[in-house]
DNA sequence: TCTGGGGTCCTAGGACCC
DNA sequence: TCTGGGGTCCTAGGACCC
């Protein structure tokens, strides 16, 4: 993170001077809206908003439809007549083009520093730590962007990211600053923090900023104030970072590698209510292939599937029901076929017919190596050289034996296989076997 | 009629083991 | 049969982010 190498066995309780540490954050100005008024040069100056997937909210905004007041997430129809009578251009998005422009806008930045964080598709964290002039490089980074790509970026500038994206903010909020803030430090962002409610602050949402104000503390410099270990036995390790950040603590380092995902989603409203299984069948399967091409092409395997399914929460008046069943593979997995079947499988245990569903998902989870997948206790009984499914059978029917006679999942095969709610809830009472090599050693014990 | 589609991390609590 | 502490692993749910 810091651009000073530790030397080799130096103690690694003992600390060294490093210069403080500067973070930027630099982000694309409403960025789908700049996208496409990129391709559009009509747009320029003029009020537009970028819709979601089925055309169902507004998610992105130029200035000019902010200035309207046209507010963030709000749904198409309930304001189409208020965008007509104000002449707002209004476009589906197009997720193609801005992963594209987003690759751009970090080749860009690459170039001004290699220790950089890609935190969303607009916003990068780059370290400027040791910088003499951060501010004159941050208008630096802005000019280059602006020329190379066409698109306007903020930058913030601060001691650690919670406070660079206080600095961003301020830089979009004063057109006079020039899309650049950097954080004086310390003392001296008081006075600016005082006028920030928490809210704004990353990492405190509408939750905790309800339950913050109980307690009285309102603004971000009230949380600056606030006691670290108060707030971590009131509320939790993550606010009490988020009240060390304030203070210049760094404690969410930047991340320049991209850590394996953890989960991988598919999923979509329906354009209009649907009541049909095989509809519903068939939107599984699709967002089940999806999602296995995904996960193919960042080389994992999955071990676990999920399927959710649910009616509008926006419907006041019908029947409200969600429901999600998950599915365990036996070893992980990277085909298709296989996911497609077991999505199926959990969609059909959920679906309950007469129902108007709007929403339904395939979710990856237990993701690993696909070149590292765990090979199955039993595969080398299976198939391949050697194979011995009567071996395969045997093993089995002990396994049985000892949790029929045992009473439980002795050897913790039987009942990890399948997510035991589910399993419960379908009384599926047949054993799925997870066959991991520990567990190997458990039967031989 | 129509309300996005993704992600992350933390905590509490249950099942189980010794 | 009861009691009990210390530990791991797993899941659900809640909070946040863009």
């Amino acid at each position: 993170m810091s651009s000073i190498p530790l030397s080799e066995g130096r103690p690694p309780t003992q600390r060294i001077a490093t210069p403080a540490q500067r973070i930027a954050l630099v982000d694309v100005n409403n960025f789908y809206a700049s996208c496409e008024r990129l391709f559009d040069p009509r747009l320029e100056s003029r009020p537009m908003v970028v819709l979601s997937n089925n055309d169902g909210c507004i998610i992105a905004r130029s200035d000019e439809a902010k200035a309207l007041g046209i507010a963030m997430g709000v749904a198409v129809h309930k304001v189409r007549d208020s965008l007509k009578r104000q002449k707002v251009q209004i476009y589906s998005s197009n997720y193609a083009l801005y992963g594209d422009m987003s690759a751009r806008v970090v080749s860009v930045l690459k170039r001004f520093t290699p220790y950089l964080e890609v935190y969303s598709i607009d916003e990068s964290f780059l370290d400027l730590s040791g910088f003499a002039d951060p501010e004159a490089y941050g208008h630096d980074i802005r000019d280059t962007v602006l020329r190379w790509t066409g698109l306007p970026v903020s930058v913030g500038v601060g001691a650690t990211k919670t406070l660079a994206k206080i600095a961003n903010r301020m830089a979009k909020k004063n057109p006079a600053l020039g899309g650049v803030f950097v954080m004086p430090g310390d003392d001296a962002d008081d006075e600016l923090l005082g006028r920030i409610e928490t809210g704004d602050v990353w990492g405190i949402g509408r939750r905790l900023a309800a339950r913050l104000e109980t307690l009285g503390i309102v603004t971000a410099l009230d949380l600056k104030r606030a006691d670290p270990k108060f707030i971590r036995a009131r509320f939790s390790v993550v606010v009490e970072r988020t009240v060390l950040e304030l203070r210049g603590t760094p404690c969410l380092s930047l991340e320049a590698a991209t850590p394996q995902q953890k989960g991988i989603m598919v999923s979509r409203g329906f354009g209009k209510r649907v009541r049909d299984f095989g509809h519903i069948e068939a939107a599984v399967a699709t967002y089940a292939s999806r999602a296995a091409e995904k996960l193919r092409r960042q080389g994992l395997a999955a071990n676990k599937l999920t399927v959710s399914l649910r009616t509008s929460p926006f419907d006041a008046a019908r029947e409200r029901y969600a429901n999600a069943a998950s599915f365990v593979f036996p070893e992980a997995t990277t085909d298709t076929a296989e996911m497609i079947g077991a999505a199926g499988r959990c969609l059909k245990s959920i679906f309950k017919p007469g129902l108007a569903y709007q929403k339904t998902g395939v979710f990856l989870d237990a993701l690993e190596d696909a070149g590292h997948a765990q090979r199955s206790l039993f595969s080398r009984f299976d198939s391949g050289p050697g194979a011995d499914p009567a071996r395969t059978r045997a093993l089995m029917q002990t396994m049985d034996r000892l949790n029929a006679a045992w009473g439980r999942d002795t050897v913790r095969f039987a009942a990890t296989g399948l997510q035991r709610p589910w399993a419960m809830k379908q009384g599926n009472k047949s054993p799925c076997y997870t066959t991991r090599w520990r567990d190997l050693k458990q039967v031989q014990a």
